[in-house]
DNA sequence: TTTAATTTTTAGATTTGTCTAAATATTTTT
DNA sequence: AAAAATATTTAGACAAATCTAAAAATTAAA
């Protein structure tokens, strides 16, 4: 089946409102799209024609089987996109949702899997959210603090508890960043800090305080 | 200015025709497209009220300056995707133009200039047409007798010096093709004569004499 | 130089995705 | 439980891109 740019985005944003509400409601897919709520209404009936969705009037909608297998697979060539972006364009990671926002319409099954094999079958992008596999399945990944992280793990930054300010100025003294992969070298009992390798950067020291509030994909 | 995905591709196949004709006609652009005449009409009003074309009514039209630019600059983006396709995710040739066809049309001017410096600011896609640089020109490709390209080269048949029936025959035979890419894997000193790959072809031998008279583009 | 053939444009319709404003249903407050 | 507030749907309109069929202009033929 093939679906246009703006029902891909629909049932995309459907799917990300799912994961936290069970039923998804028209004000807030308006709010999320940036739309008029009869938008929504419309193009519900529209999807609903089509076997994605269950919608019953005034009483919410959620995406059945087929509609989150169509949003596995858009999600997953969005953020292959992303990984490329980052790790072989070299482009900063708060800049390529956007780009990945139309890539990910693209829709040529062939492309999507040879762009997977050569981006090495990457499990997370660069914003430490997982990427479906060819089978629309998300990788079950484990996320720990980085204080709790063995020494010598390869392991992935995924996300950080707080973003205020201050966390932020000393991630990026650091270079840390989601995605980035690290490696712990040596704890100090004394106070919790750790010596730990990321990619790219020098070797660093990270405080106790740090490490209970960075969290980490153990791979 | 911002185009849609339509503007864009009748922007490009005005470009394409141009370089065949001097003025275009309708009918030879709706039959390139495959859309019916009154499409094209609808179209040309609008490329017109947009400034980026001269048009006169039952008289032909041609993209102006600013038209022309815009053409090259998708032509820039189609191209270098191609040679992405092809050459990073190891796509066959024939089979990156369609989905070329979609990725050209986003739009992020930092996606394409990193993409360019990542696949080593390519001059020839995988067709062996030359991919416009960021201003929009052309690259003057130089052409040189297939006897002389170094060997492991990637190069693409360019022209042949006489296209008398003896040497059209045996073009034909070998499976040559202007566009075909071609790589010289061995040359034999004792008649000049070169072991070569074809795209799609088995390897083969081709005389001095040929190797004399086919012309490539060393990429 | 009329007439015929061809090309191009216009007129009017359709589909998709959007909107505003009004109507209707649901939920919350009194 | 009735009124008020909120959420959702419908009605009707619009822009973009397309189409078919008819009209108009140009070109070619008789
Ligand atoms: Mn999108
Ligand atoms: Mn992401
Ligand atoms: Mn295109
Ligand atoms: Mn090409």
């Amino acid at each position: 089946m093939k679906l246009s740019q703006s029902e891909e985005n629909y049932i995309k944003s459907i799917y990300n409102l799912q994961s936290k509400t069970e039923k998804v409601n028209t004000n807030s897919l308006a709010a999320f799209l940036d739309t008029s709520a009869a938008s929504i209404t419309d193009m519900l009936k529209k999807l609903k024609s089509k076997n994605l969705l269950e919608y019953k009037k005034y009483y919410g909608f959620r995406l059945n089987g087929a509609g989150n297998k169509q949003a596995l697979k858009i999600i997953r060539r969005h953020r292959l996109w992303e990984f490329f972006l980052v790790s072989k364009l070299d482009m900063e990671w708060e800049k390529v949702h956007d780009i990945a926002e139309e890539l990910e319409h693209v829709s040529s099954a062939e492309l999507i899997e040879k762009l997977d094999r050569y981006l090495g079958n990457p499990k997370i992008d660069p914003h430490g959210d997982p990427i479906p596999d060819e089978k629309g399945v998300m990788p079950v990944l484990k996320q720990i603090a980085l204080k709790d992280l063995p020494h010598k793990r390869n392991a992935v930054i995924s996300s950080v508890s707080s973003q205020t300010p201050q966390m932020m100025e000393m991630l990026n003294h650091y270079g840390i960043k989601i995605g980035s992969p690290i490696k712990v070298l040596k704890s100090f009992v004394f106070d919790g800090s750790l010596q730990v390798k990321i990619a790219k950067q020098p070797e660093c020291i990270i405080s106790g305080l740090a490490a209970q509030n960075i969290f980490v994909y153990d791979t």
